[in-house]
DNA sequence: TTATATAAGTCAATAAAACTGACACATCTT
DNA sequence: AAGATGTGTCAGTTTTATTGACTTATATAA
């Protein structure tokens, strides 16, 4: 049936490049104070995100994520070495490997970026019932690739 | 049960956080080349989608979904209006406000943006059933609010 | 073991994107 | 007429990211 193909249509394709947009950037405009009490920016909060999700990342899997350049990093990441939010350990594996984690004093600083960011998530989730969550992160999964 | 209420516990909410970081990021990096050829960035990238799913936008509501200054906004408006990607009408109503519109060029050169970053969204959605697309914009939907 | 590739770090200069603050102008509202 | 609102602009600064060249350490393959 035609009906069944209209999701794959371009008009809902455009849609959703919009929605990805507007979902990133209200949902991280949320820790915006947090970030200036912590004199950090936008480019910080990007990375410590990523490292609180995934302890341990490697600066080449940041790299590719955040598609920076290592130039670029290096500024951030030495940014919040000084600040004693992150430490970096030589990977047992490959010794050329670094990786990366958040120190106690990063826990507590992802801690308020989430506690500004949370409220947005969760209103919209519990708007929603599991089955809309769990295919919505899903789907977005599947964009990521 | 409690097992209903999993998905609005803290760890799946940081999830969220992440991919919708990731999902941005990927989806609009696919557009860099596209940009470079126009000699463009990512901050006119932002704004010519917004005006092309917004026929008429006007420069506020700009301001409130990207979270940037008017005179950033600005810097970017003059760039499009040079190129002759834009144009901008006085609104009907209020005579304060511009309406900002595309260009046949402006439009051309969506199509060239939405080319370059159609794919990714195309092939999630068909690993996708319509209901998981339907409900994935739902639920992005109601985290932009 | 030597050669080569890879992961990460660094220096320097530049460009892109955003910000603050102050002020101007037109139009709407009261 | 007075004030509020939407938009535009000038000037200076900060943040974020880039290009290009070069170094160091470690791993891998000939």
């Amino acid at each position: 049936m035609l009906k069944d193909f209209l999701y794959l249509k371009e008009k809902n394709l455009k849609d959703v490049i919009e929605l990805l947009l507007r979902g990133y950037t209200s949902s991280f405009y949320d820790a915006e104070q947090t970030l200036k009490r912590n004199t950090l920016g936008k480019a910080h909060h990007r990375l410590v995100i990523l490292i609180d999700n995934n302890p341990g990342i490697k600066v080449t899997e940041v790299l590719n994520i955040l598609k920076i350049t290592k130039q670029s990093l290096n500024r951030v990441l030495q940014d919040l070495i000084k600040k004693d939010l992150i430490t970096q350990k030589k990977a047992a594996k490959d010794g050329r490997e670094k990786e990366i984690y958040l120190s106690e004093k990063g826990v507590e600083f992802c801690n308020n970026l989430f506690n500004s960011q949370k409220n947005r998530i969760l209103n919209a989730f519990k708007k929603s019932s599991p089955d809309e969550v769990l295919y919505f992160k899903n789907v977005l999964k599947r964009i990521i690739g």
